[in-house]
DNA sequence: GCGACAGCTTGACGACGGTCAATGATTTAG
DNA sequence: CTAAATCATTGACCGTCGTCAAGCTGTCGC
């Protein structure tokens, strides 16, 4: 759900072969706090990041979580926008913000690469913001699996999930008792199979697909009590013919 | 609650002397839409434009508002991220693709003056992602008047709403009825007051920053029905010591 | 093996907010 | 001024999900 095809992809290693240092963190250790002054971006070569920020009443909003040869910490400013906490042992390497300020000064071609990467993080946050903004848990939680399958090296459909039902819900803007019944309904659904609680496998992924976009296609429509016809109408599916996302607004 | 002070404000005019021409817009007219190939950036000169994308299922999620000054259409990429509509009569310097990257070959403060809008953008709908993740219907309507009055031209407290009921609840992932009685809500503490249903007066600033923050300070709480004592505790504040946003996740 | 602990699951309950429907307010056309 | 149209408000109803409180499962140390 939070990358897509049509955003760029982070900058590929061999187009870094910038003075760059790595650096390692074991689990729940972080790289740089929200507000901390920036002193380096870093692309990871192992592990896993989670990029989170809190409010001020403590609620924590994970905006989506980084793997090997992504970025962390790319905005282009005085700190930090978000925090970044490794969520396994990690490894990174750090190009300094004085490295980069200085390559940017002879390097247009970095410079596009560094905007690509900021547009790539900006349709993520987007699409996380899609998700949370009109999905019931439900298809929050598919949206997320989705999400992880396809990101995940292993196999196709069998994966290891990185975060916790407590770190789900903190990206997904859910409980951690309502990620675990969304899982459970899934897997009673037959839609996934679950091992260890932390390995999935996805065994009807159109439906699961249906869930997280909300297609509605009859089948087991998106409620967690799957016992209502209704669905998000804040704006009525009345013109689902465009294959692409172009749709006016209603006036 | 969308623009904050942390992130870089938008290029000022005065640095952004390239070769551009004005075009204009009636309201609900398109400046773009998702997934147009990018033609131009835009820089705000009166008016008010409407950034949003529409679900497959046809939900849209606005994910701000621009006015003057501002700009549209920022996305370093191939085609249009979000579409773009007017909201009402809307004049813009148009910057097309072909001579910005023309510019930034030559001119590496260009290249990070457009780094900085992304990032602010990036902001923006990070700060939009922890309204909607976290706040009740209130709470996410406080924040939106909070940004705004903040963001309006007019006397300090009163201000035109620029966006109608609807638009709002596409904003703020809520249902028109839900926004309505939130600021039904709101009139009846006395935090605002209405004139002609889109004129604000915010009576009790303070007030309506703490439902905006869900401080929880006593007074009214946020919650529509005002009876409940539960507050946000997806991760209870607990440590609510730190002034600014700096707070190790639970582990 | 056992106990302790953390994380996950499940149940009961109720508030928040979505849905449907009717009414009221404002604007525009005639 | 009246009619029509659009938008906002208000009410009734109920599903979803947050809350609180058990119980369960797997892991670790010993």
């Amino acid at each position: 759900m939070f990358a897509t095809s049509v955003a760029s992809p982070a900058l590929p290693e061999a187009l870094w072969p910038v003075p760059a240092s790595t650096l390692r963190w074991d689990s729940q250790e972080h790289l740089f706090h929200e507000g901390d002054p920036v002193s380096a971006i870093f692309t990871i070569e192992s592990g896993a990041v989670v990029i989170y920020r809190t409010a001020r009443d403590g609620c924590r909003q994970i905006h989506g979580i980084r793997f090997q040869g992504e970025l962390v910490g790319i905005g282009y400013n005085v700190t930090y926008g978000v925090s970044a906490v490794a969520v396994r042992p990690t490894s990174a390497r750090a190009v300094s913000r004085a490295t980069l300020d200085r390559l940017l000064d002879n390097d247009p071609t970095l410079a596009r690469q560094m905007m690509r990467a900021l547009t790539s993080e900006l349709r993520r946050t987007s699409n996380l913001l899609m998700v949370i903004g009109s999905r019931t848990a439900i298809g929050r939680v598919a949206a997320c699996l989705i999400d992880f399958s396809n990101r995940a090296a292993d196999s196709d459909d069998t994966f290891v999930l990185p975060l916790s039902r407590g770190e789900m819900g903190d990206l997904l803007g859910l409980t951690i008792e309502t990620v675990s019944r969304a899982m459970t309904r899934l897997k009673v659904l037959g839609i996934i199979a679950l091992r260890r609680t932390d390995t999935v496998t996805i065994r009807k992924r159109a439906t699961l697909l249906a869930l997280a976009e909300e297609d509605g296609d009859g089948a087991a429509r998106g409620r967690l009590c799957a016992c209502s016809e209704a669905r998000c109408t804040r704006y009525p599916p009345n013109e689902m013919t465009t294959t692409e996302n172009r749709r006016p607004p209603v006036h």
